[in-house]
DNA sequence: ATGAAAGCGCTAACAT
DNA sequence: ATGTTAGCGCTTTCAT
């Protein structure tokens, strides 16, 4: 039994207003009278009861901004209900959501909206960040102002973020790789429908599913790799325009957003049949092609934990001090094809 | 914001008290007062607090019973480490889990241990039930009692359960039968390991698998099933005899425990190279076995949250009456290859 | 720098 | 049947 703040108070002989100041460290403490009282607690292994400490600072409301780059990109729905469902367990500790959408991979406007937090005034921060050097400042400027910060989705390297949340792209790409060669026999011809090079993920998404084909199945290769920029018109665009110029494709893989565009190219040209297809995630379009069959397979990674546990980590670091001890909490990639979804 | 107990007492003019006996439908508060009290709670939109709730209680510690089917199954470590995770998250809400692990699937023996928890006082019950009317009826008198109970990883039909919280077994040979299918190239001469034809769940496995082999890889069939039921010296010998009878497999198939007896056969026999083989799960064996190519694919059913989920579920329930919309609760399969593990 | 006391929202024992 | 009151463990304000 873990001891209450009130028998340290009666073994320290103080009040139990002078325990709760020396074990959260506020001011107004005489140094030696705070030693013996952290000597105390930890030799009977005190552990704040966080349900109690919620109740009481109850008048203050935290506050954690959400900055998400969800609009046109219905991969994200699942990623606001893992937000949603944290919010329902968290709000009686207090906390309160404050989520903003943008659209695309612009830094200036993500840096506004980062602003626009800041200004308002917010305990902790998840945001999937744009790979630009200004969003990077910004975000440890927040975090030196003592504001937890939690990146999901994207990484991006050089903020000191409590944790990055979501997958491991390179893997995600060595995992379609893996399929691409099982299914196709170890001889796909593969168009590539990237996001954006701009995009680390992205670009090391395909360059896992590269390795995995040069190593594993070496009479596979990549034919042709296009951006789509996660815009369903421009996948449709760019992927016709690949099949028509390279009849040699014989698979293909979506590997982002836009794929309902570039499934609509398929179709238009009759290639279904002939083309094993390939992609990431489960939105709708992506579960269509699968049902169909026009798509052979999905890599997935677990969008509903990526929000939910970005909110759970700010949650815990604000309520409870606790530092997630991996800055680095990859989500699970899920294959997945008709049976499984 | 949704309004306090006190509230409701001040506009109701009663004490808090009675509004806390008529919203919980304790006894001793006049009928039409209770109505009255319950009108003016709904109008106001209100909420119980949770964590208050917890803190005001928290004198009533509350008793979660495990009953959980682990000896010797190493499949069942992550279903705890989900289980110890919940127990984390509800310790500070008064909850305490008492957890006992059993071997196999004998009836009587666990009827016996579900006695014993009865016996000892528990508010809620999480159980791996063995497929037996004993149980069932053992279940249902619990359920009576006032009792609330999941099952988790094995079904058990007739159960007033609030939930069942597990894979979709058919499901999960369907998804099996279709990796089959592709890496095989749809010409698979299968050898079943199942666990033992007693286990329901485990029979739909075998059902989907062939199902899928049936109608989409027509030119595929299951050779021999047989039952190693969870032990791998069983599994061992078994393989061994099956692999020397039937030559004509090529591709082997490990339902559930036994898989590290029944690839010592397969490596025993030189046969690793010749067979494709696939695994259920994800135990050391299998990983081990996926790493060194022996294993192609293995088909995961989320045993972390099967253990997580199932106390969270029984948590809400006794503290906040929450009770599940579907009883069944059925954990994503997800397929992992040698780049996801 | 420290103590005393009020209170977070709810429950439960005790009074009436 | 209903009201009153004392907590649960912690934070915070106001005295001292």
């Amino acid at each position: 039994m873990a001891g209450t703040i009130k028998e340290i108070a009666r073994i320290a002989n103080v009040s139990r207003g002078t325990v709760d100041r020396a074990l959260n460290d506020r001011p107004g403490v005489n140094k030696e009278v705070a030693q013996r009282i952290k000597e105390i607690a930890r030799s009977m292994d005190y552990k704040p009861n966080s349900v109690a400490k919620a109740l009481a600072s109850r008048n203050r409301q935290f506050v954690i901004g959400v900055l998400i780059n969800s609009i046109g990109n219905p991969f994200f729905d699942d990623v606001i209900l893992g937000i949603e469902a944290a919010r329902q367990e968290i709000k009686d500790f207090g906390f309160q959501l404050k989520m903003r959408k943008m659209r695309g991979y612009n830094a200036k406007e993500q840096l506004e909206l980062i602003k626009t937090f800041v200004n308002e005034g917010i305990d902790a921060f998840a945001i999937t960040p744009v790979s630009d050097p200004m969003i990077r400042d910004a975000l440890n400027e927040m975090i030196a102002d003592g504001i937890h910060v939690v990146c999901f989705n994207l990484d991006l390297v050089g903020v000191n973020y409590l944790a990055y949340v979501g997958c491991d792209y390179y893997k995600s790409g060595e995992t379609l790789g893996g399929m691409i060669g099982y299914i196709t026999g170890g001889k796909a011809r593969l168009g590539v429908i990237a996001c954006t090079n701009n995009l680390e993920g992205h670009r090391m998404r395909v360059e896992g599913c590269q390795r995995v084909l040069e190593k594993e199945f070496p009479q596979s290769e990549i034919v042709e790799v296009i951006e789509a920029e996660d815009n369903d018109e421009i996948a449709y665009q760019k992927t016709l325009r690949m099949l028509e110029e390279r009849k040699e494709i014989n698979a293909l893989c979506f590997n982002a957003g836009g794929t309902r565009g570039g499934l609509q190219a398929v179709r238009d040209l009759g290639l279904e049949k002939k083309l094993d297809i390939f992609t990431f995630d489960l939105t709708p379009a992506v579960i269509e092609g699968i049902q169909n069959g026009i798509v052979k397979s999905t890599v997935c990674q677990q969008p509903f934990t990526q929000g939910y546990q970005s909110i759970k980590i700010l949650f815990d670091a604000v309520l409870n001090d606790v530092i997630p001890e991996n800055d680095h909490l990859y989500t699970d990639l899920s294959v997945k094809i008709k049976y499984n979804l």
